[in-house]
DNA sequence: CTGAAAGCGCTTACAG
DNA sequence: CTGAAAGCGCTTACAG
């Protein structure tokens, strides 16, 4: 095995690498002969400065190869244009769509992002602090209980904006945060598989954000709702959990019982799961049994039978967040106010008519 | 709506807010009675501190709340606790496990994790710089073509490492690298298909990390070097693409074609594309065609028909990654020397005999 | 064991 | 329009 020679840089071609520490504002003055108070105007656009000194300290830029110091520029200005992300899951889809949305905003502004996974094992404050301490702001996904709890702590003079499951039910969220209105779009699965001719409508959840009985999940309270305003009796949810194994789980409980006809699942993984235990039961979708997901994960069109489901916009979420977070930041920056697309159902084969 | 009284930060109990701007190192030497230096040791752990002296400073750091100042500390000390990862996306399997094995090695070695999408209308230079700019290492996710150009531009002084598809054939990298034996992998899978009596194996194929027609894409190259090693003439291979819309695609041309008894895809999201084609065209998985993926994504295990496919350790591979580039940044760390699981052959559902 | 000095690379007033 | 000063909050030698 042999290393063949190769140049390693794809910057200015034929200029000697610069020595070992990067040019500072002071070289680029030295080079253009001007005091390094101007190289700094020079490089932040200020007006006052001769078009001539421009040139030269430009020129003296390019050369060098002139790069501002993050770290020196944050610290003595204060400005930090940075993001850290606070979340449980970076992998699932609706986690991994919003932090994909967070990430386009806050590079098209410019901005770095962190992201730091929170585990139940975390000191939350602690945390916190530590990504507050980078100096942005911050965005907390809350979509689940832990990413919840910690929005709650984070300290009133840190920069905060959050994606949260939906408005605290009772009260305004402390903080500039987003939502899709779950709540309505669950009901709108709900009556669609009531409008199909199913005498009721049986729920697996996903996991609530909140611990207190009294403000329950959007998306089954929607499922709740829809089903009393026809005066069907909610039957008890089934299981709970984020993956597809969680639905299978609740899937094979549900198969046993012939009664149940209409499925509606917190998220198009238990879907999969709960479709995959209908099958192993033979019971066949949707002839037999209609099931609808939540999200509209990239797979749920393309596995069979396809799946209906509620889209989410959970890219535009995150812009938007960004946007609540920015606004803080940068307050003479005009908000941008993103509006996410509102869920809609998406009707493909793994719902249809009840079975006569 | 009404807003009911709340307290905002879980710290300290009955302690007043701090007033405007967090404790400095200064604050809490006055409180303590000692020279800010001594703070300074303190808290950095120096051993030299009369153990009253360390007692008073750090009761003043509780008191005040001091949090040491990330972005002095940096400045100062040069030492960057941080990573940014380069990638060209956060939300395919592969990517978002990589990251996910990233993020979770970074956290648990206390460094900050920043991550920065790649588009092809970048500048690649100005991005690699300005990541490089934040202080701490690189991590470039080299699975594709912009991604393996990024990784041959980062400049030599910059402490960088890099998943790639493969060692490039013919040199070593010139950057520390870790990646999976792609090659060995796909030739397992391919020979598992011949032995079951398919007399050709197709190949859907993901894009290329590298334009230069030498250095074969590994999965490809595996898949063909079975065949060669089999006596088969390996077709060509067919379509190219990251998602299921893409197997989708190539899965229609392939399967008007009788011959075709056997499918290697990939990825595992070509493959759902390629089952979904399959099935609109009428042909049945396994009985008349079996198809196996690659990379055992979560929800593989649980579409009907099951997906056999190839299972590879991106966890352990963004976690392997990560420990090169601290390496690198904290050269007195025991190099922990990770060696993420081999790609395995998960056979499921969609693989079984040649029909006769 | 502890304090006074200089400096990390930049910005923000203050002078001229 | 441009330069000299002070400072962002911390660390690293240097003295004692």
């Amino acid at each position: 095995m042999h290393v063949t020679g190769h140049t390693t840089s794809g910057g200015s071609a034929g200029l000697s690498q610069s020595p070992q520490r990067a040019a500072s504002i002071r070289d680029v003055a030295q080079a253009a002969g001007v005091s390094y108070q101007t190289v700094s105007r020079v490089i932040n656009g200020h007006p006052n400065v001769k078009q001539e000194t421009r040139e030269r300290v430009e020129a003296a830029v390019q050369a060098l190869g002139f790069r501002r110091n993050a770290t020196a520029f944050a610290l003595a200005s204060g400005v930090t244009r940075s993001v850290t992300v606070l979340t449980t899951n970076t992998v699932l889809y609706g986690y991994a769509a919003t932090l994909q949305g967070l990430e386009e905003a806050a590079r098209s502004a410019g901005y770095a992002l962190g992201v730091r996974v929170m585990t139940p094992e975390d000191d939350l404050d602690r945390t916190i602090a530590a990504a507050a301490d980078t100096g942005g702001g911050l965005v907390v996904i809350g979509y689940d209980r832990l990413g919840a709890a910690a929005l709650d702590r984070v300290p009133a003079h840190v920069p905060c904006a959050a994606l949260v499951e939906a408005p605290p039910p009772g009260r305004t969220p402390h903080r500039p945060a987003v939502w899709a209105d779950d709540r309505q779009a669950a009901r709108t699965a709900t009556e669609h598989l009531l409008a199909l001719g199913h005498e009721n409508v049986h729920y697996v959840a996903i996991p609530a954000s909140t611990g207190s009985r009294r403000s329950a999940a959007p998306r089954a309270e929607g499922w709740r709702q829809a089903l009393k305003a026809a005066d069907v009796t909610p039957p008890a949810p089934c299981g709970t959990g984020w993956d597809a194994q969680a639905g299978y789980e609740a899937g094979k409980k549900l198969a046993k019982s012939p009664d149940v006809t209409a499925i509606l699942c917190g998220n198009d993984d238990l879907a999969l799961g709960v479709l995959r235990a209908l099958h192993h039961a033979g019971r066949r979708v949707p002839e037999d049994v209609s099931v609808i997901g939540f999200d509209d994960a990239p797979h749920s069109g393309f596995i069979t039978p396809s799946l209906t489901t509620v889209r989410m916009d959970f890219h535009g979420l995150g812009r938007a967040a960004f946007g609540l977070l920015r606004a803080q930041l940068d307050t003479d920056q005009p908000a941008p106010a993103l509006v996410p697309a509102e869920p809609t159902l998406v009707c493909r084969e793994s719902s249809g008519p009840r079975a006569t």
